[in-house]
RNA sequence: GGCGUGGUAGCUCAGCUGGUUAGAGCGCAGGAUUCAUAAUCCUGAGGUCGGGAGUUCAAGUCUCCCCCACGCUACCA
């Protein structure tokens, strides 16, 4: 099928902290890259984003600041919206989704689907706090943990012993609205019924779109085979966009209902601020439809949106969605609470007029296939190595040498050998390659194609050697230059989709205007007697120091952390006697065997010999010890613990651990040594 | 536990439906060169293709088992 126009969506970032790199690398550099080559193409092309400023975890961030949801999205839309622009990404309009065009459409769109009688209606009985008058999210519910004890675990998780729960599995759950016990009540929500779809998606998916890249096929397959649940797009909270009917006072559209929508509203805004029609960009079917997003994304986009649109009946589909890997950082997952990140809006204040580097090292490092790992070497190694020694050095010799010998003028291309119709052959093969990979969403094997033009060039240069023809032959060394020149201008056409800013440059020093995609490959975009600018550089070597303190500030980022984490220390646990104390039988024991509970992930069988006796133990420690590791380790033991069956093993008593702020455990051992049965106390 | 994706030179990755001595870039070593931000160009070293078994005339490429990483999901509590 060919394709009369594209629309081009980038994930919404969450407003609720900055963008960093991750994001960048994913989503917004490909997407950009993209949409930029597109419009070379002179393609019709609309290209879309915004923030996503609804849902629970604003309001939790709000409540921590002690300021409204509206104060936190309005502080980071205003700050992700500054630094895209800043560094580059080329939306046609960047909007949020609480912009009212955005409540209209979805509330609209919820509408529509209601009235065509799409969603199933459940009751069921959510916590509910009298005090605030409001149904609360799962994470506004803190008790104790029905598994661990541990006092302040939230309504769909434990944070102390990782398991996942439900609001009703807490004990003496307290509302974290008013402080006080939430009654269970019952209430209405509106599923949409995936499991409908199944057949449905199986054709749109597995058979119609073998093409997708393979992480997301294989995911969404798995999706599928694993059977899909109606999930509801309704929920209990007042930040949202609220559902339209009058039935369901108080209560707003999920967020996954809303923010794809979101794309929907921007191009409406888009639309009307252009003085455009925003429905064939969303209507048509000869319309492609691409989202660029991250993994984390691939349900809503591949799954739960298309169901959505078919619902409708008006949309067409996404046609594609290259959805990207992780990006890690110095080997450490990027983490915003753990301000683990490199920050675009710091980045940008930090290394001022760097933004075409960033964007070649995350588009030639970028997690494609698998998560990948950005660190602060390789950054300078790319840069000095490839875009300093290779792409600038090529441009720099081309221009200084047309300078030297020939005032900046660009002199004729004479008689060309066969070397340089080679060269120039090739010039001509560069551009239906790199636009086949960029097609192909292919960018890394884009933008090195990109680099082997100006490798080549370099490698003309070499071969002919003008600074030694110019003895004997000058109107060779003509020849030479003008081919180079050429070779440079096509350079600024073919790297403009990933070095923007850099081609801006690039085409000022050539004098020449923006061409198209079409031009390139061609070997007369520069005119004989074209009057050359000085050469400037195009990219600049990054020293060691640089990039030392950016490292050094994420090791202290890290230092600064474990405070952090130290204001969650749990408060003091009510005061025992010392006869409770006295209660607790704790001894020295010594691991004797060890294997790994089957079915499990965390639990490891020990046999500990207490002195008393051996004894079976279980314990959650095998994400910290392989069986091989524990073997031999002295332990301390809590001996008297009620014997309990944990996954049909009766464990007899409980090993004690030491835990990191990390949430790493340790044995907890005696600094000399104690034979099994040494008492504690 | 189930499912998905990945595991190929020091690093980042190509290797289509199985077929001659497994490739590229960066890094490294040696050489050439000086127009260029000591950049460039050439040459070279370096891989039992995660491990094991199997199918085949032939396997990185297919099948099975296992290990590791990341993700999704379940069960147990």
């Amino acid at each position: 099928m060919s394709f009369k126009r594209f629309t081009i969506t980038a994930a919404l970032p969450y407003a609720n902290g900055p963008v960093h790199i991750g994001h960048l690398a994913g989503v917004y550099v490909p997407a950009d890259i993209y949409v930029r080559y597109m419009r070379l193409q002179e393609k019709d092309v609309l290209f879309i984003c915004g923030s996503d400023e609804l849902g629970v975890p604003i309001t939790l961030r709000a409540k921590k600041e002690g300021i409204s949801p509206q104060d936190v999205v309005d502080r980071y839309h205003a700050m992700i919206a500054k630094s895209f622009e800043e560094f580059g990404i080329s939306f046609d309009h960047y909007s949020r989704t609480s912009s009212p065009v955005h409540w209209e459409t979805s509330s609209e769109f919820f509408k529509k689907l209601y009235q065509d009688g799409v969603f199933t209606e459940e009751s069921s009985k959510q916590y509910f706090d009298e005090e605030s008058q409001q149904f609360l999210a799962d994470r506004y519910i803190q008790g104790t943990c029905p598994n661990c004890g541990f006092a302040a675990a939230y309504g769909d998780q434990c944070e102390h012993c990782g398991s996942s729960l439900s609001p009703t599995d807490l004990k003496q759950p307290k509302s974290m609205l008013s402080g006080k016990p939430p009654v269970l009540k019952e209430t209405k929500h509106w599923y949409l019924p995936m499991d409908q779809y199944e057949n449905w998606l199986r054709k749109y998916i597995l058979e119609d779109h073998r093409e997708w890249k393979t992480n997301v096929y294989g995911q969404c397959k798995s999706w599928i085979d694993q059977g899909l649940k109606p999930r509801a797009m309704t929920r209990d909270l007042d930040w949202g966009v609220p559902v339209p009917l009058e039935e369901a006072k108080g209560k707003v559209l999920y967020v996954w209902f809303d923010a794809p929508i979101g794309y929907i509203s921007a191009t409406k805004e888009w639309a009307k601020a252009n003085n455009r029609n925003w429905e064939p960009y969303w209507k048509d079917s000869d319309t492609r439809l691409i989202h660029f997003i991250g993994k984390d994304n691939i349900v809503f986009h591949c799954i739960i949106f298309p169901v959505i649109l078919k619902a409708h009946g008006d949309y067409i589909l996404p046609d594609n969605v290259p959805a990207n890997e992780f990006l890690n950082l110095e080997g450490d997952k990027i983490s915003t609470s753990r301000n683990w990140a490199v920050w675009l809006h710091e980045f940008l204040e930090e290394l001022p007029g760097k933004q075409d580097v960033l964007r070649y090292v995350l588009c030639a490092n970028a997690p494609e296939t698998k998560d990948n790992d950005f660190t602060w070497k390789e950054f300078q190694a790319r840069n000095n190595n490839e875009l300093v020694a290779i792409f600038g050095n090529f441009i720099n010799r081309a221009v200084v040498l047309t300078h030297k010998y020939f005032d900046g003028q660009v002199p004729p291309m004479g008689k060309t050998n066969d070397l340089d119709t080679e060269i120039l052959d090739r010039l001509a093969e560069y551009p239906v390659q790199i636009g086949g990979s960029l097609e192909n969403f292919k960018f890394r094997e884009a933008l090195n194609q990109m680099m082997d033009v100006a490798r080549m060039g370099n490698k003309y240069l070499a071969d002919t050697e003008p600074w030694k023809v110019i003895k004997q032959d000058k109107q060779r060394v003509g020849t030479i230059l003008n081919l180079s020149l050429q070779i440079a201008a096509n350079l600024s056409i073919l790297a403009d989709p990933f070095l923007p800013r850099t081609c801006e440059k690039l085409r000022a020093i050539l004098g020449i205007d923006k061409l198209k995609w079409a031009d390139s490959g061609k070997q007369n975009l520069l005119q004989t007697g074209n009057q050359l600018e000085n050469a400037a550089l195009l990219f600049e070597k990054i020293e060691d120091s640089v990039v030392e303190q950016q490292i050094e500030k994420l090791k202290a980022s890290k230092l600064e952390n474990n405070p952090d984490q130290q204001v969650q220390t749990r408060p003091q646990k009510p005061e025992i006697t010392f006869d409770d104390f006295l209660k607790l039988d704790i001894r020295i024991g010594k691991v004797v065997s060890a294997e790994k509970v089957a079915k499990s992930k965390k639990l490891l069988k020990l046999v500990v010999d207490t002195g008393l006796e051996e004894r079976v133990i279980v314990s959650g420690i095998a994400q910290n010890y392989t069986p091989e590791q524990a073997v031999g380790q002295t332990v301390t033991v809590l001996l008297n613990l009620m014997p309990r069956k944990i996954m049909g093993i009766e464990s007899q008593g409980m090993i004690l651990m030491a835990e990191d702020a990390d949430g790493r455990f340790g044995f907890l051992q005696p600094d000399k040594e104690v034979k099994p049965g040494g008492e504690v106390s």
